[in-house]
RNA sequence: CGGGGUGUGGCUCAGCUUGGUAGAGCGCCUCGUUCGGGACGAGGAGGCCGCAGGUUCAAAUCCUGUCACCCCGACCA
């Protein structure tokens, strides 16, 4: 393409709203504008590069024998109501009525409509398994779209869902996505890790995260240092020695003091000269509808993911101020597991069975106890890893420290399960003429955000480096001083000839002058710059490459033949 | 949803406290010089100051409302 009629609007500086470098650099190379809070328009450039990511996740998809489809953005609400998701997903949900005052919403997700097609479609063992995906624009209202692509209202999604008779089948496909993903993440050149990670609202089983490793992430990760081991945090295993019984002969009986005032573990251990890690944090959950105390070391947090999971329950979340006070008989701050006024269940981590004593709250305001004793001065109904993973703790496989990193979600695999042919009743006929339950799993990769990613990890102080499988063109072509009859023939030849080759080159053919070309050159981030200026006499040109900085001038003859090697240097470092 | 902030030529911003002719840099157009890392000179186009009310002789500036956008937090995947 030549640069000079193309709408690549670069800008020198962009505004302060900006603060993700992806943001602030698609910003300035001209790929993308803000048209409202989270929706963004994808100029030429973003345009191309987005094809490329899609591309090569569409060959990756279909090298594991996956069919691609388009499913309508626009679903009827029945559907939704159907699995129960009408309401689950709340507000995220942007819907609206037609003409006809008819609820529907634009779909953040395609469960409900693949479901409903294979229901409909599949009847038969013979047809399973069977995995469909799509590439396409998904809507969610964000509460707080933010960081450019990274957190759209309205961004570009592939996702993929298969189909089984059983869950052997399920687990094959799941790993055939797992590997696809590895694949993916792998050709665009990025630093990534698979982690354990929770299903959230999607439900279902066993799942695993792909996490662009990035300090601008979200997500925050739990590796080992030693081991294969990685984890989400809102996840993670605490791994921990063989437990010890705590000798307790020698704590006195427990002991009432005054903390007036003092509701945080932060004030406790100052009023009474203690160390965090010698109090019970002690919280009430509403689990089900029921209270629950949930008891952890004071230095640690607890994890309502991990409550959820050991009780086995559905919802989890912190009980408000009113049962607080029913259940304690204090105002929040002061609850502890001794003088309960109402018996609930008890649930406390690991780490406070091993605590000989322990400081926690009397159930009564401005008081705290001493000498608490677990198991001797109250009973614990449930022993469980519930608290967040810290940095240094043992890793669950190894016991090597854990430490953290930061991510950036770009991939999700699931397995559903029957979550959703349970609800929609979706089901085919086995060998034996028995209906049997569909069996799903669920794939998905921000391709939006995987652009976004990739800048995030592939730029430098001059702007955008792109690996040479997700840039918006190979080559670009620049022609330093256009005036100069002989740069400029020599760069149209060359142009024209590149282009009869098939290769992906950009020209600059622009009336600036040369500074300006490779200021927007470094900015754009194309793997391999082509120059023609003063060797032009000579039939000279020069490359560079836009991650290395390496350069060398060659003939143009050379340059066509060595071409392909060239491309296959540019995603080097060195 | 709570807290904070910002809306002024295409872009980045000043002006607002203390009301009185709407500014700068970049970009854009024309001419000339320049031409391998964001050139220089001269001339020019372009803005009902987010929107609606109000106060005032007079509002970008003060008041009220409203909308949009950004940041932090909470929430959610």
């Amino acid at each position: 393409m030549r640069q000079k009629n193309m709408l690549i609007p670069t800008l020198r500086n962009v505004g302060a709203e900006a603060e993700m470098v992806s943001h602030r650099l698609m910003l300035r190379a001209g790929m993308i504008r803000q048209l409202a809070a989270g929706v963004y328009t994808y100029l030429p450039l973003a345009y191309r590069t987005l094809r490329k990511v899609e591309q090569i996740v569409r060959e990756e998809m279909d090298r594991i024998g996956a069919q691609e489809l388009l499913l309508p953005a626009i679903n009827p609400a029945e559907l939704w109501q159907e699995s129960g998701r009408w309401d689950d997903y709340g507000p995220e949900l942007i819907h609206f009525q037609d003409r006809h005052e008819r609820d529907f919403l634009l779909g953040p997700t395609h469960e409900e409509v693949i479901t409903d097609l294979v229901r409909n479609e599949v009847n038969s063992y013979k047809k399973l398994p069977m995995t469909l995906y799509q590439i396409q624009t998904k809507y969610r209202d964000e509460r707080r779209p933010r960081s450019g692509l990274l957190r759209g209202r309205e961004f570009l999604m592939k996702d993929a869902y298969s189909f089984h008779v059983d869950w052997e089948s399920l687990d094959k496909t799941y790993r055939d996505m797992y590997q696809a993903y590895i694949r993916i993440f792998t050709r665009l050149g990025l630093d990534f890790r698979a982690v354990e990670a929770d299903s959230g609202a999607m439900g279902g089983e066993e799942n695993h995260e792909f996490m662009v490793l990035s300090d601008s992430g979200e997500d925050t990760l739990a590796l080992c240092s030693s081991c294969q081991y990685a984890a989400n945090v809102e996840t993670a295993k605490v791994g921990r020695d063989e437990t010890k019984a705590p000798d307790m002969a020698e704590v006195p009986k427990p002991e009432k003091l005054s903390t007036p005032g003092a509701s945080t573990i932060d004030e406790v251990i100052q009023m009474l000269d203690k160390q965090p890690e010698q109090l019970i944090k002690s919280l009430l959950f509403t689990v089900d509808g029921d209270p629950v105390l949930v008891l952890v070391r004071g230095d640690h947090e607890v994890n309502e993911i991990k409550v959820k999971q050991a009780l086995g329950a559905e919802t989890c979340h912190l009980a408000d101020d009113q049962t607080v006070n029913r259940v304690t008989g204090a105002p929040t701050g002061f609850a502890g597991p001794l003088g309960l006024k109402e018996a609930v269940r008890v649930v406390a981590d690991h780490a406070v069975y091993e605590m000989a004593e322990a400081v926690t709250g009397a159930n009564e305001a401005d008081a705290h106890l001493l000498h608490v004793a677990p198991g001797r001065d109250f009973q614990v109904d449930l022993y469980a890893d519930i608290r967040t993973v810290q940095e240094g703790d043992a890793c669950p496989h190894c016991g090597e420290p854990i430490r953290f990193a930061k991510g950036i979600e770009v991939g999700h695999v699931f397995k559903l399960g029957t979550r959703y042919s349970d609800s929609m009743n979706a089901t085919f006929l086995d060998q034996e003429g028995k209906e049997g339950r569909l069996i799903m799993g669920c794939y998905g990769i921000g391709i939006s955000r995987l652009v976004a990613a990739t800048v995030e990890q592939s730029h430098d102080d001059n702007g955008i480096i792109w690996p040479v499988g997700a840039a918006p063109y190979h080559v670009h072509l620049i022609a330093v001083n256009l005036k100069d009859e002989t740069q400029s023939r020599l760069a149209d030849q060359l142009y024209e000839r590149l282009r009869a080759d098939g290769v992906e080159v950009l020209y600059d053919n622009r009336q600036d002058r040369a500074g300006v070309k490779f200021k927007d050159s470094d900015l754009l981030g194309i793997p391999l710059r082509i120059t023609v200026g003063k060797t032009a006499a000579e039939g000279k040109v020069e490359y560079k490459f836009r991650r290395s900085g390496k350069s060398g001038t060659l003939t143009t003859e050379e340059l066509i033949k060595k071409l392909p090697d060239l491309l296959n240097r540019a995603d080097q470092q060195q």
